[in-house]
DNA sequence: ATGTCC
């Protein structure tokens, strides 16, 4: 554990460089989180950056208790990766973005058999969201063609069945409005307080909040089928990791309850990191285990916000147009109909991934497998005004 | 983050 890691109290660390920048704000969300009752270790991550309340970008480790407000909304965000059959070098990218048109739209009847199916497969039993399964929604979600640009372990890529001359398909979403309704009814019953697993309400939130986490996985899984069969290929799942749950986990002996509030898991094999639409992601292999104590088995899940949300249209619309914001420095396409989005999510917005991968590598968390660039990132559709 | 808000 090298420079990386940063020791703030007894039980909050940071997985950091002092060299990366990280608002106040988010250590200071992050300290006032770890004095929750039962919090037992805190860990932020390098992307950590301020939430409503609770920071986002970090793992909290809570004894007999869990916080369902701290998983937040979005119970079940994460990110999948599959590997397509369109030959990078074949990409025309105008071509590409025009097949794209209309995959953010609710599934049309075609597929209700095949949403039977796989739901009935992931014991889901929940229909009220049927509509929203296969969209992407707001905020920092995407779906993302990207091409492996530089390869560090190919043994690795190969255990992973990569063919490094197709193109990857990142998908980043969660349960959209499912997860929302479960917070919001659970606040209203009983507000930020945690759960004890004697209490009626646990066994009842995390019965919610499981099922809502493979509605997420298949959520991700249906973006990838559209999109694939959009732009005429074949393909198949390589990952599919979630950065927004809590789940039982047993630390040093301890057992507990591991929040994940954008947190990817150290725990489940190979993961992407991604970086901004404008920026490389990184597929990464965590360390088996190590730094379990200062790490709590988890890493950023992706480069972090540097600028807030709302921010960003006032800092970018006077040197930026909207047409500039329609391709990246890397020379990619960006989908998105939406201009708060187009401001919110510009790679300005953004750290550097690399800062973020730089960190996890000194603190001996992770082997950097390959780097992936982007080619085109969808993140809404594209024919609205605002 | 959000079938996003009256």
């Amino acid at each position: 554990m090298g420079r990386s890691v940063q020791k703030i109290t007894d039980s909050v660390s940071l997985i950091a460089s002092k060299g990366t920048w990280i608002e106040g704000l988010a250590i200071q969300q992050l300290e006032t989180t770890a004095q929750l009752p039962g919090m037992y270790k805190v860990a932020g991550m390098p992307d950590l950056h301020p939430g409503r309340g609770y920071p986002i970008g970090a793992a909290f480790f809570a004894i007999n208790k869990i916080y369902p407000a701290l998983v937040g909304n979005d119970i079940g965000c994460g990110m999948a990766l599959w590997q397509t059959t369109l030959a990078s070098n074949r990409v025309k990218l105008d071509k590409l973005a025009k097949q794209l048109g209309n995959v953010e739209q609710p599934l049309d009847e075609c597929w209700s058999e095949t949403i039977a199916e796989r739901k009935q497969a992931k014991d889901i039993s929940i229909d009220t969201y049927d509509m929203a399964l296969g969209t992407i929604g707001g905020g920092n979600h995407f779906a993302e063609f990207q091409a492996i640009d530089t390869i560090y372990d190919e043994q690795a890529l190969a255990e992973l069945e990569l063919n490094p001359k197709h193109l990857q398909l990142l998908v980043h979403s969660g349960s959209r409005g499912l997860g929302q309704s479960i917070l919001v009814e659970h606040i209203r019953q009983r507000g930020h307080n945690g759960l004890e697993p004697d209490d009626r309400e646990f066994k009842e939130y995390l019965k919610q909040h499981d099922e809502a986490v493979r509605w997420a996985e298949l959520n991700r899984e249906f973006i990838a089928l559209r999109f694939l069969e959009a732009v005429k290929a074949k393909g198949h799942s390589v990952l599919d990791v979630n950065h927004n749950l809590v789940s039982p986990k047993t630390l040093n002996g301890v057992e507990g309850w591991l929040h994940r509030k954008g947190a990817t898991p150290a725990d489940k094999g190979y993961v992407v990191i991604p970086g901004s639409r404008g920026d490389y992601s990184y597929l990464v292999k965590p360390v088996a285990n190590h730094g379990e104590e200062r790490s709590l088995c988890s890493l950023a899940h992706g480069a972090g916000r540097k600028w807030k949300r709302g921010d960003c249209h006032g800092r970018l619309a006077h040197k930026f147009s909207r047409e500039e914001l329609y391709s990246t420095a890397l020379g990619s396409r960006v989908i998105c109909g939406n201009k708060t989005l187009l401001y919110d999510e510009a790679p300005q917005a953004y750290k550097k991934c690399e800062t973020i991968i730089g960190d996890m590598l000194d603190a001996g968390l992770i082997r950097v497998v390959a780097r992936l660039k982007p080619i085109l990132t969808f993140k809404t559709h594209g024919d609205c005004g605002s």
